[in-house]
DNA sequence: AAGGACGATGGGAACGTACCCACCCGGAAG
DNA sequence: CTTCCGGGTGGGTACGTTCCCATCGTCCTT
């Protein structure tokens, strides 16, 4: 009794005494069935305990009814950033409204990069996800001009081609600075990210704009990127303190980097937010236990997942769906670093 | 040119010179093909571009190269818990040499656990990843009946009949507890987790298996029971401040519920670890940022990713693979709070 | 020199579904 | 009473692959 083979569409019309198209329009919710024969299949159904075998039903319709989640990140970051494990929750969260599959797929080094780009031409999904691009990552590009549909957590550059949603990286910098400048601070410094993400670029530009739009100068000594890394923020910090032994303040592009420069203040013994006061980004998880808390700009992460996935269905839908570009508000949360 | 058909497996054979079936022993590497032919095959593909199309195949091979990897948690722990991310990896890293696809599927209610089931129904994944399962949960029963090859990360009790990996939690749970001990601590109390699952149990059989050996008793009173979250250890260490004021120690079951039982001792001013002495469990990234840093029992989480998604894929390829049972070692890491 | 044996090959069938199209039948319109 | 129409129905076919089996040489054995 254990192997039974499972019913198919066909062991379903023969219980039911109608055809299998009869059967197949049931299942997909054709109108045109009379209610007899409509009861007679849904009872057979119930009966046989019969699921439709969606591979056969991806052969002919050639659609997989999944789509790919690629984090393109070194393994160090899934683990240590919040961000990705929110993005997820908004992902499946949206993608559960629709029975969706969500494939995750982590891209570590190239061997994993090669086998994306080849899952992808299998057509093992629908449409793909992108979190975290890089502005020469040639995968998006890729998947452009295989036609399939993808939608991008961030932009390349800000001329992103794609859909992509966001948050207001610029605005949410800008925020914090001027948080610091109206606390009396005089010399803000930053700790970016890598310059050759859009996310970093715009958080740097958010903290020029601030300074600038208050009628300080943003000199470049002021700044020191990162890689978005504990150990990066705590280096980071390390050299801005020995350029500019006089600064009160740092925005730091996120919450891990703060953490770092936060340990590294601490290890220079300048207490915080006396000596100098800190700001991050992300409001993540840490930010509420680092030593002191952490103000920081909190962005809707979760919300960011959602929208990407709704987005990408939509595009699946409807390949003529035009573009979307959506940018999504920040939030300061003042705590005790600032 | 842009929306050209795919090549087939027939296209291929055509431009070959060769029979479908040739083409396919090479694309499987079968033996039995001439060089001759394997290099024309070979060259069409190239130049063809061909890739074969998985969902075909999987029709005829009953085999969908992915697998799942079921979070059956609240919204709120994903997030929280580095735990998860750290096991995502491993799976990843596990799947990643076998080509195998990851479909991640997070399960907060009912609709969503109803969907899984229908999921695995439909036969969409080989095999299924469990991850933190309850004592009465009944998902592993269900997949067991449907003779799906499932592991667990954890066990749902010390009798469980599914393969399973999971770290030495008892024996984790008594070195955090003997080294209060050895330092002097009289009145060792402790957070568990939710005593439906295996993991809290066994900590906390850990916690006054280590008491009782050293000639201590390990009285109820010195027993609060949370759910894993930030707000469960804060309530949970106020509980055992108004039941035991004395204590001068207190090992919790996971780093998140310390950060709580952290914040209500500095609320209550009991220095740390002066008054108070406090071990964590899961040595995850928030144990080096609380305030002061946490003592903390480290577990190979990653590691216990990778192995139940070998154990799986090789349960895959023979069903008839005996059950395997797997405890990784832990190791304390000690920091300031003890 | 004839009979196997074995390597190489290709055609047919099957996997389980969706969709095209032809068919049947009853009622409304002429 | 015939004709037409349209709702309801089911058989045939296609989707792209793998596997079974039959076929065909060629080389080795007796």
């Amino acid at each position: 009794m254990e192997g039974r083979q499972r019913p198919t569409i066909k062991t379903v019309a023969a219980r039911a005494g109608v055809g299998r198209t009869t059967v197949s329009r049931v299942i997909n919710g054709s109108e045109l069935v009379s209610e007899q024969a409509r009861a007679a299949v849904l009872a057979a159904i119930a009966e046989l305990n019969y699921v439709p075998n969606s591979v056969a039903r991806g052969l002919v319709t050639s659609r997989t009814n999944s789509v790919a989640l690629v984090i393109p990140e070194s393994e160090s970051r899934l683990g240590s950033e919040p961000y990705f494990s929110a993005v997820i929750r908004g992902v499946s969260t949206a993608l559960a409204e629709t029975r969706t599959q969500l494939q995750l797929v982590l891209v570590r080094d190239q061997a994993e990069r090669d086998q994306l780009t080849e899952s992808v031409a299998e057509r093992r999904v629908d449409g793909v996800l992108l979190v975290s691009v890089h502005e020469h990552d040639p995968l998006p590009g890729l998947l452009e001009d295989m036609g399939l549909p993808t939608v991008l957590a961030g932009r390349r550059s800000p001329a992103e081609s794609l859909s992509h949603v966001h948050s207001d990286n610029a605005g949410g910098a800008a925020t914090a600075v001027s948080h610091l400048l109206a606390r009396g601070r005089r010399t803000v410094a930053t700790i970016s990210g890598p310059l050759d993400m859009d996310v970093a670029r715009s958080r740097l530009q958010g903290w020029r704009e601030a300074l600038e739009k208050a009628g300080h100068e943003a000199s470049e000594r002021l700044v020191a990127a990162a890689d978005f890394t504990e150990e990066g923020g705590e280096a980071a910090m390390r050299s801005l303190l020995e350029q500019v032994p006089g600064l009160d303040a740092v925005f730091v592009a996120s919450d891990v980097m703060a953490a770092g420069a936060l340990a590294e203040l601490r290890r220079q013994e300048r207490s915080v937010p006396d000596d100098v006061a800190v700001v991050g980004f992300d409001d993540s998880i840490i930010a509420r236990h680092t030593n002191p808390p952490l103000t920081s700009v909190r962005q809707p992460v979760e919300e960011i997942g959602s929208m990407i996935a709704h987005i990408l269905l939509k595009e699946i839908g409807n390949p003529e769906e035009p573009r979307q570009r959506v940018v999504l508000p920040t939030e300061l949360v003042v705590r005790e670093s600032s």
